[in-house]
DNA sequence: ACACCGTTG
DNA sequence: CGCGACAACGGTGTA
């Protein structure tokens, strides 16, 4: 078999390779930019040349025989950012994990080494391949040997041998040593001839082909080109002698060494997940070619059960199951599951029809058998309108990777984590059923088609689960896994099966009233500015208001000009159109968003909206509400809080709405161990009069409520992780100032400035923060070297314990305010949460047990060194509860 | 697909 | 030195 060899310059692919791929860090924060695209050119040219054998060169950071020769050898080179130098020793370590053979010496140069191992394997019959970001190496083309130069960063490659050479430079390859050493090099810090640049150059060395013949000859010369040459031909000849690649480098080499092909893969995928490339994992499976390696099917063993008695015994004495509902596309509330996948082993899979799912309801809804799956709410919501519920969820693969990593950029997505976590590669559920409009439902599916997806979904919940509990384990975060995301599985199901009752009737009278005052605000913008526009258009309404009216710019963004509400609200006194905009924004979002958007999306079975909750969205453990978003319900405003009231109980209920008060500040109270500030809540003190009171030096008596409000702020700023400057702008103050106050406030409370210290410390120490029930947050950017990256990541480690934390809280007594209903046997429903907020739909009779519950199991959720209060409300509708 | 804007906690 | 609050979702316009 014909031999070829690629042999890699090492420090400049990585230096091309850190300069073109922005910033990226593992999550543990290392930076990988360099790393990934080295490897990612590593695979290409693998892919491309299929090499038999590798090596890269590397150079020292001993002086080389070049600069003994000429000391100012590549001097004015800048340093080599550290961002970059913390890279080569991961790299190194992960070409080892190729075995792929590295070599450097002392005193020669990346290149020398190449010069010296291509010559040598050209001369046993190699062909060889060099890859590198310098064009110098091209010297090194000949008919077997091709030089790669990489473009475009390192995604590209051009190839020069001996003929490419020659064709396109008129030039031998050995002949661009000779041209390098008239023009010089200004990167290397290479005289050259002073005067000579490319064009003379080439010209000389086509017509003389070397320097030295050239120097024999400079009686030939005319002019100002003689002069300099016979001026300066030791200079040619040191400029060629520190061009020229050695190829007799002392370095012992046995070529068989280099062989390419030994790696384990094991090695190198541990090492992909270490570094974070998951998108290169499937490329280590192509590595040898082994495409059937990849398209290997799990194609386990699926059949219809026909024996369900004899099934349940098993599943009874093995006490747990993994299972996947399918349902046909329809009404969250209807009957349409097409079938229940369910297997006990992970090997052998059996499908039950619809119609037999009620034999199977013993099973299901025992709380004796662990349940394992994937998006297991869907599983719950499906079986739910058969009147069944699916007891012990046990384990969903897609929750405990949001606690494995909730900032993780990946999806959480079965055929993600089967690619992560085994290796494996599946269809993701896009390319199972197309995207877009033209998207299949499952109901479109072949058999075969859906039960090599189901099949593949099995495989990976049973495999995939043991490591990512030892993972949960590891973390500690087994606790939360367990005994707060897992049952929380069950309670968002069952809020969005019930959903909220709306008031139809009463949305399209708002919707009417809506409409009326945007039509006169539409007709006495158009009389203002004098022509009818698209008020929408944030692109016209800045012509109209900066270029037509020529109203003072106030901010630009990246497109134009910046016409949000902050700046409308500094341009109100200017012009009389500019409050009329401001009405009509307010107005139309209320109309667009929540009438219309509402309308839309009422259930026609239960005239009630059935919001999805998401439980693996948020990077700091808060729960999200989308279809309809139902967390960012107006209330501010009079005018907005009006869509609150066409939210109501059904008829014989109430609502019961129970929130805590300040559970945010509470938790950093407890967290940072603040005395001053644990102590202001135990007394049930106002907690930002008391911050007024105390940062001002005023009385609390004294206290006003522009002082309270400013005290608001810095408390708020102090959560978020606080910025002289962006409170200085929230206040309307000199930064100077705002500076005072947030001195201020952590002089008084210095515990909670020792907290932000040690949190953030800590942050980059080990690049993840933690909450009240260990729930982690990675923050690759804590050690980024951009500073405002940088400083983002100290925000993030400030503000993710403190939401994260409150987030565990209300989750825990989402799931105890559950339970205890359950136990009680209470028909009310919890319905609806919002962070700091829960919803019961009570029934009358129930309405004081259900107040009784929600608020002692929401103020009992946690123990902390802060007691936990809740405010509750009970009315007919939303906008009532308050 | 992306930018801008506005709504909530 | 540098910029600038934390966490979400949805509608509309524009390229």
């Amino acid at each position: 078999m014909d031999k070829r060899l690629i042999i890699i310059d090492g420090n400049s692919i990585i230096n091309r390779a850190f300069y073109a791929l922005p910033e990226m860090n593992n999550k543990e924060g290392l930076k990988t930019n360099a790393i990934y695209g080295f490897t990612t050119m590593l695979f290409k040219i693998i892919d491309i040349y299929k090499p038999t054998h590798i090596s890269v060169a590397f150079d020292r950071k001993t002086p080389t025989f070049r600069h003994i020769e000429f000391k100012e050898y590549k001097a004015g080179r800048k340093k080599m950012p550290d961002e970059l130098r913390v890279q080569f020793e991961p790299l190194k370590e992960l070409l080892d994990n190729f075995k792929i053979n590295r070599l450097e010496i002392d005193g020669f140069e990346a290149d020398d080494i190449i010069g010296t191992v291509s010559k040598r394997a050209e001369e046993n019959g190699y062909k060889v391949y060099i890859v590198t970001g310098d064009k110098d190496a091209i010297q090194l083309a000949s008919d077997n040997t091709t030089t790669l130069i990489t473009k475009k960063g390192v995604g590209e490659v051009e190839e020069y041998d001996f003929n490419s050479v020659m064709e396109k430079y008129e030039m031998t390859p050995t002949q661009f040593i000779d041209l390098k050493g008239l023009m010089g090099d200004k990167s290397d810090n290479i005289p050259g001839v002073p005067g000579i640049g490319e064009k003379t150059g080439i010209k000389l060395i086509k017509e003389y082909s070397s320097i030295e013949n050239l120097i024999e000859n400079t009686d030939k010369l005319k002019g100002s080109v003689k002069t300099k040459i016979e001026e300066n031909k030791e200079l040619a000849v040191m400029s060629k002698r520190l061009a020229t690649i050695i190829r007799d480098v002392p370095i012992e080499i046995n070529l068989e060494d280099l062989v390419f092909g030994d790696y384990n893969k094991d090695d190198i995928l541990e090492n992909f997940r270490h570094l974070g490339f998951t998108s290169l994992l499937s490329r280590v499976l192509e590595l040898d070619g082994g495409e059937d390696v990849i398209e290997e099917k799990t194609n386990l063993n699926i059949s219809k059960l026909e024996n369900i008695d004899e099934f349940i015994n098993t599943v009874n004495s093995k006490g747990k199951l993994i299972l996947k509902s399918v349902r046909k596309q329809g009404n969250i509330l209807s009957k349409n599951i097409l079938y229940l996948f369910v297997s006990v082993d992970g090997e052998n899979i059996y499908y039950i029809n619809e119609e037999d799912i009620a034999r199977f309801e013993g099973v299901l809804s025992s709380v004796e058998i662990k349940k394992y799956g994937y998006n297991m709410k869907e599983d719950y919501i499906a079986l739910r309108a058969y009147n069944i519920k699916l007891e012990n969820m046990n384990f969903d693969i897609t929750i405990a990777e949001y606690l494995i990593d909730s900032a993780s950029a990946t999806s959480y997505e079965c055929s993600a984590l089967a690619m992560k976590y085994l290796t494996k590669k599946m269809k993701s559920e896009e390319e199972l059923l197309g995207k877009g409009v033209k998207a299949k439902k499952y109901q479109d599916l072949e058999f075969e088609e859906l039960s090599e997806y189901i099949s593949d979904i099995v495989y990976t919940v049973k495999n995939v689960s043991p490591k990512m509990e030892k993972s949960l384990n590891e973390t500690s975060m087994d606790g939360l896994f367990y005994h707060v995301e897992m049952p929380l599985v069950e309670v968002l199901g069952n809020m969005e099966y019930e959903g909220m009752k709306v008031d139809r009737d009463k949305l399209n009278e708002l919707g009417i009233e809506f409409k009326e005052i945007i039509n006169t605000l539409e007709k006495e913008i158009y009389e203002l500015s004098g022509e009818p526009f698209n008020i929408n258009s944030p692109k016209q309404l800045g012509v109209v208001l900066f270029e037509k009216l020529e109203l003072p710019v106030i901010k630009k963004t990246k497109t134009g000009y910046s016409t949000n509400a902050e700046v409308l609200d500094k341009l109100r006194d200017k012009h009389p159109i500019i409050d009329k905009i401001t009405e009509y924004r307010q107005i139309v979002k209320l109309n667009s968003t929540y009438v219309e958007g509402l309308l839309a999306i009422i259930n026609p079975i239960s005239n009630r909206i059935h919001s999805s909750f998401n439980q693996t969205i948020t990077t700091t453990g808060r729960i999200s509400s989308t279809e309809p978003n139902l967390q960012n319900i107006p209330v501010r405003m009079e005018m907005g809080r009006k869509i609150r009231k066409v939210f109501i109980a059904d008829e014989g209920h109430e609502l019961v709405d129970a929130d805590y008060s300040q559970v945010e500040l509470r938790v950093l109270a407890h967290m940072s161990g603040d005395e001053n500030m644990i102590d202001a809540f135990n007394h049930d003190e106002d907690i930002h009069t008391k911050t007024a009171s105390q940062v001002f030096n005023v009385p609390i008596d004294e206290v006003t409520s522009d002082i309270r409000s400013a005290a608001k702020a810095v408390n708020f700023g102090i959560v978020y992780g606080i910025s002289d400057f962006a409170l200085s702008e929230d206040l309307h103050i000199p930064v100077k100032q705002a500076k005072e106050y947030i001195e201020n406030y952590l002089d008084k409370y210095h515990k909670i400035k020792e907290f932000m210290d040690n949190t953030i410390e800590s942050a980059t120490e080990h690049g993840y923060v933690t909450t009240l029930l260990n729930r982690r947050r990675y923050i690759p950017e804590i050690k980024s070297s951009n500073f405002m990256e940088r400083n983002r990541g100290k925000r993030f480690a400030m503000n993710a314990p403190i939401q994260g934390s409150a987030a565990d809280i209300i989750k825990i007594a989402m799931v105890n305010v559950y339970k205890k209903m359950e136990e009680c046997e209470l028909k009310s429903k919890l319905i609806l949460q919002v962070h700091d907020e829960l919803i019961v739909e009570a029934i009358d009779a129930e309405i004081e047990i259900v107040k009784r519950i929600v608020k002692e199991e929401m103020e009992n959720a946690v123990a902390m060194d802060v007691h936990l209060d809740v405010d509750l409300n009970v009315g007919s509708s939303w906008y009532e509860t308050k």
